[in-house]
DNA sequence: ATGGTGGAAGGTCCA
């Protein structure tokens, strides 16, 4: 390696399923200008493009931006300080919804932002089309990223499964709750081994701590109870992981005045 | 076993 000509940038990314954008432009914008962040991955902004607040993000700095919505669900988006470049999305299960999108981060990056389907009450594929849906998605994931083998991806976003045991409050009492199946779990964890992720919070996180990014707005006393789920997610191709300097939940922005039930994914990253 | 809350649209669906 020659020193003299690699010019390490270090860059903050995260992501954060902020349920309405447009009702949580100051949570976003006071986020963004206290931690700092280069790069910010929304998923349902529950919003259609024509009232993206675009220029309330321009004015904090974010002046690459790229968002797919659509009214009252889904809807995402990559806001950036750093040029983006080459915005695209895949139609999964051919829904035209917007639940996908990715860019290309310094000509070298490819970044994208996920909202998987959350999957409804029941799991079954037979009875609960929603659950169906998931697992259609997650397929078609796998089959992606099994022919998309390119190294330098970041895959973030809110993909509504909680893999590990202490990814949850309760292993045996989630067991058979959408989020946290076996199907789920197992078709979720084979994506990261087809994909060659690396799962960036387990990294700094061991796996016999409980960690938590969405605590459900149906709890009044969510902090005491503590009944969390990890739905939320940060993968890096594993060339990439030795850059990644640092992955930290920011759990405090739930106690924020009318929050989000989900919670940002901070990752610090030398590119 | 049930219901608990929140967002957006619009008198209900989704999470």
């Amino acid at each position: 390696m020659s020193q003299n000509c690699l010019k390490v940038l270090s860059m903050r990314i995260a992501t954060w399923n902020i349920n309405s954008v447009r009702l949580r432009i100051n949570h976003v914008l006071r986020f963004i200008k206290e931690q700092n962040i280069d790069v910010m991955c929304l998923q349902e902004t529950k919003t259609p493009d024509e009232f993206f607040p675009s220029e309330e993000f321009q004015k904090v700095g974010m002046k690459y931006q790229y968002y797919r919505g659509e009214n009252s669900y889904n809807g995402v988006a990559i806001l950036s300080r750093l040029k983006l470049k080459n915005p695209k999305h895949i139609d999964w299960c051919r829904k035209n919804d917007t639940r996908h999108i990715s860019v290309k981060l310094n000509d070298i990056i490819e970044i994208h932002n996920f909202y998987v389907p959350a999957g409804g009450d029941e799991p079954n594929l037979l009875t609960n089309q929603k659950f169906e849906h998931k697992i259609s998605f997650l397929k078609e994931m796998s089959d992606f990223f099994l022919k998309n083998t390119k190294k330098n991806k970041i895959l973030v976003g809110d993909l509504n499964i909680a893999p590990f045991e202490n990814d949850v409050w309760s292993h045996k009492q989630l067991i058979n709750v959408v989020s946290h199946t076996s199907i789920e779990t197992e078709t979720l964890l084979d994506i990261v081994q087809i994909g060659e992720w690396v799962d960036v919070m387990r990294e700094f996180v061991p796996h016999n701590e409980k960690l938590y990014s969405w605590w459900s707005y149906r709890n009044r006393n969510w902090e005491i109870s503590n009944r969390g789920r990890r739905l939320d997610h940060f993968w890096v191709s594993k060339n990439l992981f030795p850059r990644v300097k640092s992955g930290v939940i920011c759990k405090e922005t739930r106690s924020w005045e009318r929050p989000s039930d989900h919670v940002p994914i901070i990752v610090d990253i030398e590119i």
